[in-house]
RNA sequence: GCCCUCAUCGUCUAGCGGCCUAGGACACCGCCCUUUCAAGGCGGCGGCACGGGUUCGAAUCCCGUUGGGGGCACCA
């Protein structure tokens, strides 16, 4: 059967970049080792439950790449998938725990918990219950204050638990000792204590691959596993990402917790991947740029950095870049539609005309762009109907309106009025001869009021290339205009 | 407050007792290339948290201090 891996996220909101990053490394280790990787979502928390973001989490995996062979849309031996369509599972199982003495009711308040809580903390002692209900009937315990109708069952921490296991990543760890953990709370849904054990032992998951905050409940995962004669899995506990004050990272602090945004902002998929593949994780020979496969064949859970890297997004738009320059014309063409749709330079569907300029265009900003979305402004001006294309206020500034703005527009339209061919190097060497060596100015004063009065900017694509692209009218009409505004 | 855990350039990291005068990548700063901006090339800045040990020898091992992080829920 080989090894069996599992990704849980909890659909109560976007998906958070942590499981994309859990995922990940997942991944790795199950296609190295041939096995199967099962997509489970945890929904025990009817509170905080969020109605569309299971499909969110299909899909912005399947965007990154990152597909399961088992889960709630594709199904499998192991069904169902979700947690919340599993709750009669559980039920025996409390049971044979109340049974053998391992777990009891408990009818305490959450008032009487708070309070409890509260005062052991100010009397600088450990926190956790103090089994008041533990050996009591319901009658008797109802005697006593604090009391609450619906019982919640407890696991009973033995004295000598075992506070230590080993980790694929840390070694020897040992965590704190367990409160008597609720397992079952008093709308009668399982916890995750409990949820995750029963889950995992019965999808016949063999790896327990998760966040470094699980790293105390373990303990109590392990004693279950052991009370109910199951063999436990091996646990490896990621680094957390971090937020740049090194808090764990939080949608709040950090607008990148957010999986959606990276293919918002324009990141590649595979970019992202690589990414956080370099997150805590490096490849013996040292390379930094490298595919999910070959993660896959060197992966070894002794190079997992135990340090939990803090999630600074600098070197991913550096190596999106990278990626973006190594795509093929057409596939870079297909990927940057999208953006310009969304901001209504090129329609839905792209018509044939729009894609032939733009896939002339896209040489032009492949190594000039960082994100996807970057192809927006950069391209606006070929895209853009002339009756709305403007020239930028500040561009106007730089570019139209230095003393010589008047004449380089002047001579450059008399240059090009009469040229023959509409050719972007005819264009190079007509305007040369009349800006640089006809009026005698150097190449950046020369060219700049041009590339302020054909793309509007200061900032272009090639210029020459660029009026080739717009065309002979419309490059010509521009140039007017700029000419008309400087002249007043 | 209690428990656990971690500690190399600004950031991501290599390093697992001598190959370390601590290497790389990104960022940053110069220079080159250049019609703008990029991309690319070359160079530069910059780090072993601190204090004790162990050892002929410590970034690497041990102890302590400091600092960071996580957990201590009828959330996952």
């Amino acid at each position: 059967m080989g090894v069996r891996l599992r990704v849980a996220p909890s659909p109560t909101g976007d998906p958070h970049v942590g499981t994309a990053y859990m995922s990940l490394f997942n991944l790795a280790f199950v296609r190295q080792q041939g096995g199967q990787f099962v997509l489970r979502i945890e929904d025990t928390d009817r509170a905080r439950y969020v109605e569309d973001s299971e499909r969110q989490i299909f899909d912005t995996l399947h965007w990154l790449g990152l597909d399961w062979d088992e889960g709630p849309d594709k199904g499998g031996p192991y069904a169902p998938y979700r947690q919340s369509e599993r709750l009669d599972t559980y039920a025996p199982f409390v049971s044979r725990l109340l049974e053998s003495g391992h777990a009891y009711y408990c009818w305490c308040s959450t008032e009487r918990l708070a309070s409890m809580r509260e005062q052991q903390q100010r009397s600088k002692r450990p926190t956790g219950y103090d089994r008041l209900c533990y050996g009591k009937t319901r009658d008797e315990r109802a005697a006593l204050p604090g009391f609450s109708e619906n019982p919640v069952v407890r696991m009973f921490i033995p004295d000598d638990v075992e506070l230590t296991f080993t980790d694929l990543i840390r070694g020897e760890l040992s965590a704190p000792r367990p409160d008597d953990q609720v397992i079952v709370k008093a709308d009668g849904f399982p916890t995750y204590h409990l949820a995750v054990v029963v889950d995992d032992h019965l999808m016949n998951i063999t790896h327990v691959v998760r966040g470094e905050e699980w790293i105390s409940s373990t303990p109590k995962h392990v004693l279950l596993y052991d009370w109910l004669g199951w063999q436990r899995p091996a646990f490896a506990h990621m680094p957390l990402l971090r937020n740049a004050d090194r808090s764990k990272i939080s949608k709040r602090k950090n607008p990148a917790a957010r999986l959606l945004w990276f293919r918002e902002k324009g990141y590649l998929p595979e970019a992202l991947r690589n990414f956080l593949a370099l997150m805590g994780y490096s490849m013996p020979d040292g390379r930094e740029v490298f595919s999910f496969d070959e993660m896959v064949e060197s992966f070894d859970w002794s190079r997992v950095n135990p340090v939990g890297p803090v999630f600074d997004l600098t070197k991913l738009d550096w190596l999106n870049g990278h990626y973006i320059r190594q795509l093929e014309i057409g596939d870079l063409v297909s990927r940057m539609v999208p953006y310009l749709q969304a901001d209504g330079l090129v329609a839905d569907p792209a018509s044939s005309d729009e894609l032939a300029l733009l896939t002339a265009a896209t040489p032009l900003v492949q190594e000039r762009i960082a994100l996807l979305s970057d192809v927006v402004p950069m391209l606006s001006f070929l895209f853009v109907p002339e009756e709305k294309f403007a020239v930028e206020p500040e561009s106007a500034a730089k570019g139209l309106s230095g003393e010589n703005a008047a004449s380089v527009l002047t001579a450059a339209l008399s240059a090009l009025e009469s040229l023959g061919e509409w050719r972007a190097d005819a264009i190079k060497t007509a305007l040369e001869e009349a800006l640089v060596a006809g009026l005698g100015l150097k190449p950046r004063h020369a060219f700049t009021p041009v590339r302020v009065a054909i793309t509007g900017r200061t900032v272009s694509p090639p210029l020459f290339e660029s009026m080739e692209l717009l065309g002979r009218d419309r490059a010509l009409g521009r140039l007017r205009a700029a000419a008309a505004s400087t002249a007043r």
